[in-house]
DNA sequence: TATGAATGAGGCTTCATTCAT
DNA sequence: GATGAATGAAGCCTCATTCAT
């Protein structure tokens, strides 16, 4: 219908951002490459002239997702060098993303990911170490600076934090949106930022 | 092959046992009813003298997961009436089920819960919130007693609690295993315990 | 469940019965064994006991209408030596076990007959063909006797009488039984009686 | 094999006659999807580009035999006001399409028809219903006209006419096409005919 | 004689992908 | 760059039938 001729580069990006909002609303499995197509205005086979698979489009999300959490993660330093406000930041920023772009926590818990390819598994266990590294610096950053308690471990403190968000997802997802995460996350991380301040 | 015949009540179990260990392994998505007859020695057609349907497998296995974990709650009541010794002991079973049988979370947790059919992501919503209401009981009933701290909603501890088992299980799954998942899990434990533990 | 332990050739009557029976209210090419066995108190396996295959009960099915057929026509010519009064009587009979027995007709124009097994397409061919010639049989005798014009062939004439039996059957299936079969047949017969009767 | 692109308007033709053609030799019931699909040299899957479904097919083909019957009648009626005179090569245009096109009467008889898809047995009974109520008319003018005999009920007459035609389709089909349809209708024809006329 | 578990062929349908246009 | 027809693999399920008990 639209025949709109447009850049490879351009219908790149739309086709990756269309797949992650595919995937946020009903999960990597569920992804068919004809919603897909529908969603950019495409037919299915035109998919085909600016990636050569599926698999090759799931690659770039996934990419994607690690590039703007990157993203997140250097935003979020850059505007405090306290450890306990960059962390609270950075949650709030992923609970916006859950309510944005749900896919991001999805496309990396979802079980498609193992059971198709488990060369994207690895890949997608390697960004999530890539992220708990990150949050890891932060903690052992906040213990030297003598605001995070130094009698424990940061690199648990690391998978604790990010911890916070997985049952938040699925409570979202299970309930239909009705659970609110804001508050609940609000609450967990009060009690994880007080059970781990330095006193 | 085998033509072992078996009774259906044997059967049954024997299928519902193999879906849940293939949900653990692959995905609820993922799960064909070619692979759940193989792993029961049966050819694909064979199953439907037991089940009606897949749908009818998946609901069983729900079933199933309710039964275990209410199982688990009730044997754990009976151990102490302590609160926080209850909760241990019920994080520590849970974690022993996450090795034997993986699937209990992950049928919960599961995209194609939802995608497929709603009926079933609605059910598997109503046990959750089965065991969160048991859990917020349990807070209560520590609160009563002096165990928990009174400031905070038993609610949202409930759900805090319940949540800690969901990152541990994804990053079990991710590492192929390999991530601690039980020390990962007591020091979890341990930070939340101090933490609503009453002073 | 009942496990009554019968004769086989009571059995095999039961049998044929149910068949003709479901195939009155489904047709042929939806009969199921496992019908026909629910039909009998039995299990689809306890039929093999009894018949080979449902190719085989099929068959015992299409003899038994040819002998009730037959049987009908017996007993009709013993009533009246009269064409026209053996012609209506039939009619009459064939019109009531198509409430009955609906099977009759249906076994004999079923598209089953053909599709599966020619060898039985053939046989139905032949059952018909014998009931025409009965029929053309009447028709000549009441020529003979004065009772039905001689200038139409007798031969026709029979396959005039004959169709006025399947639209009879067809609208009485298509409307669910609200086609009053019993008035329309009466009717064509009125009419074709009378185009038929020497003056 | 062939890998012949044709537009979709051209294989939904041609995949609705291949039906009406293969529902003609066999019957509805034994329709299948890949016998279909060899027909108009495509793979099975091939044909769900074209058509949602097996039941859409069945639905486009009984809409393609309601509007052959009415382009049929319409044309007739146009041909002469004489109401016997329409009646007669409505007959002729019939027997014609059943060497033609055999389907048109089975896929209104068939038992798949009320088996499958209620739905579809009521629609095929609308169609029907639509053609005796066209035929009444006939009949109605006819009587109006003078030409048909006054002490009939229309609509009686409508259902004897449209009778003609099941035995000599059954016949012919029982018969693999050796019982001679065109002599027998015009012999029945002849018989209705001038009982009906107006004397 | 009857049961019920098991089989294998075959049915409809979905979906990623290819290819000529 | 985009379309749409076609493909083939794979998925779920039905059904007649066999066989040990």
């Amino acid at each position: 219908m639209a025949l709109e001729k447009l850049d490879t580069k351009i219908r790149r990006e739309q086709i990756v951002e269309a797949a992650l909002s595919l995937i946020a609303a009903q999960g990597l499995r569920s992804l068919r490459v004809a919603a897909l197509a529908r969603r950019v205005g495409l037919v299915p086979s035109g998919l085909y002239r600016h990636f050569r698979s599926k698999q090759e489009i799931l690659d770039a999300a996934l990419q994607l997702v690690q590039r703007r959490g990157l993203d997140n993660l250097k935003e979020v330093c850059a505007t405090t060098p306290n450890a306990l406000e960059r962390l609270k930041f950075l949650l709030l920023r992923a609970i916006k993303m859950i309510r944005e772009l749900q896919a991001m926590p999805r496309i990396v818990f979802s079980e498609g990911m193992s059971a198709d390819h488990p060369e994207r598994k690895r890949q997608a266990y390697v960004i999530l170490r890539g992220f708990l590294g990150a949050i890891e610096g932060i903690m052992q950053e906040g213990q030297e600076r003598g605001e995070v308690r130094k009698d424990l471990d940061a690199k648990s403190l690391a998978v604790m934090f990010w911890g916070i968000l997985p049952p938040v997802v699925i409570l979202w997802h299970m309930s239909d949106g009705k659970f609110d995460v804001t508050r609940h996350a609000e609450r967990s991380w009060e009690l994880f930022s007080d059970a781990i301040r330095a006193r």
